[in-house]
DNA sequence: GACTTACTGCGATCGATGTTCGCAGTTCTG
DNA sequence: CAGAACTGCGAACATCGATCGCAGTAAGTC
């Protein structure tokens, strides 16, 4: 009965010398559980297909992760590890900053289980970590408090994955179409068509029309480019 | 085998006239089920569990929704409801926003699990709707385009919800501290102790201390006033 | 080299949950 | 009054996360 004197994963050592080798490691399991997600959506991503996919018994994951959101960790920071941090520290905070919030959405595009993944977590790997080091380290030199530079951090953050929902959302009803966004769809017709609520119709007629003429990268940076310098200031320094 | 030609709940009628009369109706659905994720988090919504709290059969509910997601969704829509528009169309639509942020705030400290219930999912229920309308009626004046309206209140909603989030996840620590955040803590201390991440460090230590001398409503403000001027620019008209 | 210790993979299983099926009863329609 | 269309719901099913305990294996200890 000896406690675990540590509960988060990233402070448990992954391995302790006694008994055979492990067969597999976390990064393993977290490529497994991405592969997955990736393919047939975070709902797939089950102990036992996980498992499967590693030609292994759903029991033998819990050697490796205690739980199954402690997995989860592990495949949003191993994604997290595929932002680059090359080019950065230009001395203009608001280039590197955009740099950073184009790569966050690299990554949401490339994984769209993320949002839903991060949604109801607070995740702080080490690849977490990493990016918010250099991201504060792009405000070295800003004429503002830690605690603001945070709060833009942070803001910008949400917005990104604001963003990139939409983005994604927008995206799959190509073939994908997941039914409940076709149900919202044919409420949303309705509301249009009962009269009432003249501005969201209006606005909804030309939001609509063919995504616009402008491309979506440019709007992404747009629309972050205007909050930080909300945020931090007009200079670029 | 008649198919359901609308898939929407708000499209569905609520009853169609024959049989005996039920005994609940969707608001009382809704209801119960806000009481269990407000006592008890989101996570106590089970079918099994409203349906107790409401002295039926789990697959009674089924007779008023076909899925826990339509509950969810019924759930979210009333508690948009609690919103207030009065005071609103000042002809300042910074304050008009401002002030439709501020209850969007008050809602998620009054519902934490909203926040979970929102997450990974697109609400657009009638009092969704309603709200909308309600804060692209504040820009009806404003020079800018439908879209970069649209955008606007797309993201201040998106920044309420961050921020939201981060008031409530810093709040409850009180007493129900919630174990992978007792680890997240752990695993940042870890980090600074580490000595890489100076900048994390000196932000963490910084922004720790006592939530800072300046109240959270004060800070709200600000970082949504900033957000929108940035997007929609400086004139509060 | 034998014994202990601490691990490994994993079959079997538990508890909980969302959801379905079908039946008996009820009310409206024609 | 007959049938259609509903009502609540008991019983069950499928699936999932997680646990327990056992047999096997490698390291530490003497």
């Amino acid at each position: 009965m000896t406690d675990q004197p540590t509960t988060s994963i990233w402070l448990r050592p992954e391995r302790s010398g006694r008994g055979p080798a492990p067969t597999f490691d976390r990064d393993r399991l977290a490529a497994a559980g991405v592969a997955l997600a990736d393919t047939h959506g975070l709902a797939a991503v089950t102990m036992r297909a996980v498992a499967q996919s590693l030609g292994s018994a759903p029991a033998s994951l819990y050697r490796y992760v205690t739980t199954r959101d402690e997995l989860l960790e592990l495949m949003i920071d191993q994604v997290n590890g595929e932002m680059c941090y090359d080019g950065l520290g230009t001395g203009r905070w608001l280039g590197d900053l955009l740099a950073l919030a184009r790569q966050g959405r690299g990554t949401y595009l490339r994984h769209p289980w993320l949002l839903d993944a991060l949604a109801s977590r607070s995740p702080l790997g080490p690849e977490a970590v990493g990016y918010l080091e250099h991201a504060l380290a792009a405000l070295a030199d800003h004429p503002a408090t830690w605690r603001t530079r945070l709060e833009a951090v942070s803001v910008m953050n949400s917005v990104v994955a604001s963003l990139s929902r939409a983005e994604i959302t927008r995206q799959l009803p190509g073939q994908t179409a997941p039914q409940w966004q076709q149900a919202q769809q044919e409420y949303l017709a309705d509301v249009v068509a009962s009269g009432r609520h003249p501005y969201l119709t209006a606005a909804l007629a030309q939001a609509a029309p063919a995504a616009g003429p402008e491309p979506a990268d440019r709007i992404f940076d747009r629309i972050i480019t205007r909050v930080l310098t909300g945020l931090l200031g007009a200079d670029g320094v």
